[in-house]
DNA sequence: TAAAATCATATTGTGCACAATATAAATATA
DNA sequence: TATATTTATATTGTGCACAATATGATTTTA
C-alpha cells in the first residue's frame, strides 16, 4: 500500500507539471487577443483592484520574487500597460500602476475566465474538488 | 451558481500555476544532491527503463519539443549522464543513451519519491483524488 | 550620531518552455 | 528518377523563474 504512493507519487507530479502546462498554452491562445503572458494577466488582475501597488507586494501577492517582476515590469511598462515610479516617501518602493491601455484591458479581459473553463472541460464538482485539494497543498508548501 | 465557477476559476488556475512551482521547489533541493533538475529527472526515469530512445519518442513521453529538449540534452551530455548519438540506420534521428554515471544515479535517486511524499503532506485519499482529477484533465487537454 | 543591520529593488547567470524557422535526410509521387 | 513532401532535429528569439549577489535607501543600535 505504502508502494502504491510512493509508485503513483512520479506520475502525480508529473501530471501537475504537464496541466499546468497545457493550462498555459489555453492561456497563451486566450490572452494572445490582449497581448499578455499569463504572469501578466495575474498582474493586470492585481493591479484592477488595488492601484499603485509596491513591487514587494505584487510579489507578496504572486508569489514572485524582482528577479522575476522587474524584467516582467519592464516589458509592461514598454508595452504601455503600467508605470513604475519611485516612492517619495521611500525611495526603496517601487509603485505600479495602470495607465490607461493597462485599465482599458480589463473590458476585453472579461471574457477570458469563461472561455478558459470551458475548454477545461471539468465539471462543477470536479473544480469544486481540485481547487480545495490545491488549496490545501499550496497552504501547506507556501 | 455560474458565476461561482467563473470567481473559482481564476483562483484554481493561479493556485495550480502556485502548486507547480512550490512542487518545482522541493524537487530542486531534493534533486540537488544528485545534480539535476526536474526535467533532467524525468528524462533519466524514461532512460532507466528505456535504454537507446530516439529525442522524438522522448519528446512524446514528456510533452516536450526540440527546443527545449536538445539544448538539456546538451548539458546532460556535458555533465557525463547521456551520450547523443546520430542513428546510422536514419541519420536525422539521435539516439539518447545512459552513461555509467547516468546510470548510477538511479540508485540515488531511490530515496527522492519517498521523500517528496513526505514533503508534501497530503494524505493517501487527497493524493488519489488529485491524481484522477489531473489525469482527466491532462487527458482532455491532451 | 556614526556604524551596523535591514529592507526594497535591480542585476547577472542558468535553465527551462515554446513559437517560428531552418536544415538535412528520408520517403512519396508525378 | 527528378521533384515535392514529410520527418527529425537544430537554431533563434522571447519570456518567465529563481538563486546569488549588488546597490542604495532606511532604520536600528551601540
Amino acid at each position: 500500500m505504502k508502494n502504491d504512493i510512493l509508485s503513483l507519487e512520479n506520475q502525480l507530479c508529473f501530471k501537475l507539471y504537464t496541466a499546468e502546462k497545457e493550462i498555459m498554452k489555453i492561456y497563451r491562445t486566450l490572452l494572445a487577443d490582449i497581448g499578455v503572458t499569463y504572469p501578466q494577466y495575474l498582474t493586470l488582475l492585481v493591479l484592477w483592484k488595488e492601484q499603485n501597488i509596491s513591487v514587494k507586494k505584487l510579489g507578496e501577492k504572486l508569489f514572485l520574487d524582482s528577479g522575476t517582476l522587474t524584467p516582467m515590469l519592464k516589458r509592461m511598462e514598454v508595452n504601455g500597460l503600467i508605470t513604475r515610479k519611485r516612492s517619495v516617501e521611500d525611495e526603496r518602493v517601487v509603485l505600479i500602476a495602470l495607465t490607461e491601455k493597462g485599465e482599458s484591458l480589463q473590458q476585453e479581459a472579461n471574457c477570458i475566465p469563461k472561455q478558459l473553463v470551458e475548454k477545461l472541460m471539468l465539471n462543477e464538482q470536479d473544480l469544486i474538488q481540485l481547487n480545495n485539494i490545491l488549496s490545501t497543498l499550496v497552504g501547506k508548501l507556501h
